[in-house]
DNA sequence: TTTTAAGTATATTTAAATGGTATACATTTA
DNA sequence: TAAATGTATACCATTTAAATATACTTAAAA
């Protein structure tokens, strides 16, 4: 039940931005966060297609924040790089369906779906500002 | 952020011997459970090992539940399989152990302790009482 | 118009975790 | 003592996660 590497790569980068607040290229963002530039890349593409970050090309160009530290929540980034939050693999309309038939198979999913709505109350709750 | 199959399996396992409340065999369990036998043994070690289930050898063999079916909590099963219930790799004293040397690397990592802490009072507040 | 930096797309590689098997052996009770 | 059952250890296969690589395109500023 953990977070992926990811997860955490994507949290530091959004995070490296924050505390900066200004545009920061690829690079320096790699060396900041302690990522590769070539993962950076590929966690800064979804971030910036989910309108977290916003990018700029050419001389001078980089990555910002695409709106106040404020407002951007440690659920959300989670969110991009992981999928929805979840425990049981059941719960939740994901490709993985649960294929028991018996009625008690699924006693315990709602729990687990309960766990998932108060974890995510929990990481919405909580932004980038310093 | 999901728990493993094998996870699954065991709360699976747990359940049918506390709804049928007797002595089961290796192999009955396994039709109950849908899960493959090997794999049962497997999982039913590992709950004998922790004092959730008992086992007997011998002709009428088989497994029964260590204690009453309330006394057994749905995250007491999870962490015999999975380990320790944490969000963060750092957080909790693992083998893992954060490198990060600037002092924000760990910001969230107090949130993702009170995530993990939330998530565990949930899980062992569910027993297998029916 | 050249340089710099990002975008896109795809593919490969490596490593770790997960899920599942196989073999051989030990114990119990009818 | 034989049949039924559990134990222990090692192994293998698949999937997922993490990281890298290649090649080409687009955009903006000096």
């Amino acid at each position: 039940m953990h977070i992926t590497l990811e997860a955490d790569y994507a949290v530091r980068i959004v995070d490296c931005l924050a505390r900066n607040n200004k545009r920061m290229d690829a690079k320096t963002l790699s060396s900041c966060t302690g990522v590769t530039l070539r993962f950076s890349l590929k966690i800064l593409r979804k971030l910036v297609g989910e309108g977290v970050v916003n990018s700029f090309k050419g001389t001078q160009g980089g990555y910002e924040l695409a709106k106040p530290a404020r407002e951007i929540s440690l659920g959300e980034v989670l969110e991009i790089v992981e999928g929805p939050i979840t425990i049981s693999r059941c719960v939740g309309s994901d490709e993985f369906q649960c294929t028991r038939t018996d009625d008690n198979a699924c006693r315990f999913n709602k729990v687990y779906a309960e766990v998932a709505q108060v974890v995510k109350e929990k990481l919405y709750s909580v932004n980038f500002e310093r």
